[in-house]
DNA sequence: CATCTATTTAGAAATTTAACGAAATAGATT
DNA sequence: AATCTATTTCGTTAAATTTCTAAATAGATG
């Protein structure tokens, strides 16, 4: 189930804040590292796994690898928390 | 932040199975670890885990615990995720 | 085509998490 | 008070996660 991906993706505060970096428009991988006080391969080890959990896409552009990210996913999990809140 | 200790504790799916068992009211203990095939003391650690995060309250009854959804925490959670997905 | 440059992959160490059985606790019930 | 019952705490183990440095890759650029 795709829920567990996208749950656990967001239980890091790395990632959560590479997302809210990401609001604001697609950035290469490198200015999202510089962002942190990791490792460039940290960060790329924390895209990967948003990019599997489908919740950023990466696109191609000269030089770099600009992420982006992909607003559709994150439904499945607000649908998740509403259910539990809503509805009796 | 309270948002950390809310997203590590929905990243478990065995801990979002619970609070979705409790949506039908309080449980004690017993029926919720019943449910699982896991030990007692496995579920008691998750939900431990689940009060210190906040999301579900306890009361005492007789012999037993009763464990119940404290819906208001997970407030925060769903705006995190509406903050992402609606406006820039 | 040789070499930068951006990024990923590999391998390893440290930390955290999830699980168990056994022992402890706390509250009813007899 | 003694005992039963529901649940937690303890000590341990195995697996997963996060991080690092160093090496590899893949595309531009000169």
């Amino acid at each position: 189930m795709a829920l567990q991906e996208t749950m656990k993706a967001l239980s890091n505060p790395v990632r959560r804040e590479i997302l809210m970096m990401l609001k604001t428009g697609a950035k290469p991988a490198g200015d999202i590292a510089q962002y942190f006080e990791l490792s460039q391969a940290t960060i790329s080890a924390h895209l990967s796994l948003l990019k599997h959990a489908d919740l950023i896409r990466e696109q191609k552009y000269k030089n770099y690898i600009y992420y982006e990210l992909n607003l559709s996913v994150f439904e499945e999990a607000t649908l998740w928390l509403k259910g539990l809140t809503n509805e009796k």
